[in-house]
DNA sequence: GCGACCT
DNA sequence: AGGTCGCAACGCTTC
DNA sequence: GAAGCG
């Protein structure tokens, strides 16, 4: 329960017009309402969104881009960046170069590696072992971001192109050392197990069992019920190019900035990226799904001509889709630096902001370049697990952004009338 | 990838 | 001994 | 009530 926010009525555009920069959408739509737990201090917030609120520094940042396009050059900056001294060149690689099998101890477990020369991806001519050795290698970075996390396994034992499926239940499958998180199904009364990723031993395990890529869950096993971050899906359709990602990210970077939100943005290393917001396990993931829709309803309507929050594909139009209903229990995204099944062994790249301009290009980060990457730029995505946001507070703020340019683009319209 | 269950 | 099979499932939305 | 979506 908590938050909740629901829609009063839809008014905006299924299909908006590409704004002349003129008039908004009509009025809003959204009214958060209180609930008598978590927020019981807090009024209603209603929100009526004219839906000028950030165009301007969208405007702004678009031009910016340009001259950074004509510019060439991406630039990166480590500014807070911490290095793992464990996944410094000195961590070597896991496996011999030629086995085809092999038992190795880890974490005090003994695992078996097998067909560890089958080719996982042909034309770069990457094999099991090579995606065995990377996960070695960035086991120190990617650990904190999915330990004591239950994992949604999607297996493709025969490769990124070959037969894969998806498996939650791995009771009976894994090794006794395992750890294991009971659920039960739909109205199911059989006993089932979640795999719960622990320590470096469990993350290879997943790996030789076929996982690519690694899906954890929002929160761990120790508040199940409280997501550490806040997930926003930025997933473009068809004919969206990736400049086009950026600006939509660019613009919720600018929002969540203006009401003093920190965000943290990665590429998905499929087609589209992923922003975390921090929620230090304080709120539910009902909280979370609800404050996520505020934010990109609010983003919708600033870049309406090539977004989408819309789910039925074909009401879409081949826009880019800002998903916020990733935030419920159970559900997944691909992992900091997780590789993803696709062409080219691309990882999900945490980033600067500053890096996150126009020429920024998904197979920039892959399994090849990634490990020694990161020993030059450190970790940069620790805050997502760390203090979490004061939500209420981002909501009055979200609230006051969005009546400041309501009467904004009033005094404008009778001005210019 | 691998165990369960057929032939 | 070899072949085939199964291996997720939930909230939301529209039809 | 079923089927699509992620």
């Amino acid at each position: 329960m908590g938050l909740s926010l629901y829609r009063k009525k839809r008014v905006f555009n299924k299909t908006p017009e590409p704004r002349s920069g003129k008039s908004g959408n009509g009025p809003l739509i959204f009214v958060v309402q209180k609930h008598k737990d978590k927020f019981a201090s807090e009024a209603d917030i209603t929100l009526k969104d004219r839906s000028v609120i950030s165009r301007k520094t969208i405007e702004k940042m678009t031009a910016k881009e340009k001259d950074a396009a004509k510019a060439g050059a991406r630039k990166t900056l480590p500014e807070k960046s911490t290095r793992i001294p464990a996944a410094d060149s000195k961590r070597k690689t896991l496996l011999h170069p030629t086995e085809k099998a092999q038992t190795k101890k880890i974490n005090g477990k003994e695992l078996y590696f097998t067909n560890l020369n089958k080719t996982f991806w042909k034309e770069e001519k990457i094999t099991k072992r090579d995606l065995l050795n990377y996960y070695y290698q960035v086991a120190p970075y990617i650990l904190p971001f999915i330990k004591d996390r239950p994992q949604s396994l999607y297996r493709f034992p025969d490769g990124y192109k070959g037969k894969s499926f998806y498996q939650k239940d791995v009771t009976g499958k894994v090794p006794d050392w395992a750890t294991t998180y009971l659920y039960h199904s739909e109205g199911d009364k059989q006993d089932k197990h979640f795999l719960v990723a622990t320590d470096e031993a469990s993350l290879l395990f997943m790996v030789n069992f076929g996982c690519i890529d690694i899906n954890p869950w929002s929160s761990t096993i120790k508040k199940p019920d409280r997501p550490d971050w806040c997930l926003l899906d930025l997933d473009p359709g068809a004919k969206t190019t990736f400049n086009k990602v950026i600006d939509a990210a660019n613009a919720i970077h600018n929002l969540l900035n203006d009401i003093d939100v920190p965000s943290f943005p990665k590429t998905s290393g499929s087609t589209g990226m992923h922003i975390y917001i921090p929620l230090g396990k304080k709120y539910t993931y009902e909280q979370s799904k609800e404050f996520a829709r505020v934010v990109v309803t609010m983003v919708q309507r600033q870049t309406s001509r090539f977004t989408t929050i819309e789910r039925p594909l074909h009401e879409r139009q081949g826009k880019l889709y800002l998903d916020f209903l990733q935030n419920r229990p159970q559900a997944t995204l691909a992992a900091p630096y997780s590789v993803r099944p696709k062409p080219g062994a691309t990882v999900s790249m945490p980033l600067h902001w500053e890096e996150v301009k126009h020429g920024l290009k998904m197979k920039d980060f892959t399994l090849k370049n990634v490990p020694s990457l990161l020993e030059e730029r450190g970790e940069i995505f620790k805050p997502i697990s760390g203090k979490g946001i004061d939500m209420m507070a981002a909501l009055k703020r979200l609230q006051q952004a969005d009546e400041a340019d309501t009467s904004q683009s009033h005094r404008e319209k009778t001005t210019v009338a």
